[in-house]
DNA sequence: CGACCCTTTGACGAGCTTCAATACGCGTGG
DNA sequence: CCACGCGTATTGAAGCTCGTCAAAGGGTCG
């Protein structure tokens, strides 16, 4: 952003599409990749090909699309209305079903290899107050976020904290 | 929410098209109109009938959701990283942006049927405090919002405080 | 072993909220 | 016509949350 800082919009998971450029333009933001990737990309030209044959895939899209309108709803509502402490927990719960809709997950620990700085960005915070948050959290029992291992040690209190209805 | 407060996500002026329940279930926010409003509803079987003939409506319908999207991307920014100042200056920069492309303006001056209390839960701000920054730049000659117009004397000004990029 | 990054912690200050009082415009009813 | 109530805006004082600055600790990799 102009002022030097950061905004990150939302983090990507494996089998995540990306629509931005799809309907419309360049993108407004850059893609930054934390872990190891794999990318598999469609030129227009291909997608109006396939779109042709079976309409659906622009449905899809569209929906895919639609999503995203959704999730950014949400992130709107905490960053507008919620304390830290509520926006890093509702981070954490947006996470956490995004990860255990795609794997199966065990014991409440997720693998996340975000550094503070990267929670700070999203939910527009400094590092030093993601570390205080993080510090109360495992202090309280709640959670415990360190090495890349969210660990989930109160989901009630996590919920009480970000969820959003 | 939960807590008793409201997140404005978005104001839609005359003419704005809401896609929200197309590409998904039941809307997940609710809206309110601050003026007498018409309303123009189109039923799924009456979109799936039209999409059968014309392909290029389902195409706009996506790039509509997709310019949501882009939009809510930009709140994020500005409720993440933006000071109170900042963030007023942006909602009026996007709200003046989103009426000049509709109507001719003439002197700088923008019809707004807006209570403090709107831009407060716009922005995630107080009402007292949206006071008090209102007065400030009415008292430094940048725009004055009163009486449901905004003014804007100085232009420059406040992009500098509320422009993105 | 030393350099670097990340995290933690403390002290202090700024920005915004909260609480409360006041003022103003407007419609209603006496 | 004025009195009253109601919603909205303004302003001040006090307090809390979060930011800033700074220093120190720990892990990792050369």
């Amino acid at each position: 952003m102009p002022n030097g800082r950061r905004q990150i919009l939302s983090f990507l998971l494996p089998g995540d599409v990306l629509t931005g450029s799809l309907f419309q333009g360049p993108l407004q933001f850059s893609v930054k990749a934390l872990t190891a990737i794999q990318i598999s990309t469609m030129k227009r030209e291909e997608i109006d090909a396939r779109v042709a044959v079976n309409l659906r895939i622009l449905w899809a899209a569209a929906e895919c699309c639609a999503d995203e309108a959704r999730a950014a709803d949400e992130t709107i509502a905490a960053l507008g209305q919620f304390s830290a402490e509520e926006r890093i927990a509702h981070l954490f719960l947006q996470l956490m079903k995004r990860i255990a809709s795609r794997n199966v997950i065990r014991d409440e620990r997720y693998r996340l290899p975000l550094r503070q700085q990267h929670i700070a960005d999203a939910v527009g915070l400094t590092p030093v107050h993601v570390s205080r948050v993080l510090s109360s959290f495992r202090e309280r029992r709640v959670a415990d976020l360190s090495n890349g291992v969210l660990e989930v040690f109160d989901l009630r209190e996590l919920q009480r904290l970000g969820a959003l209805n």
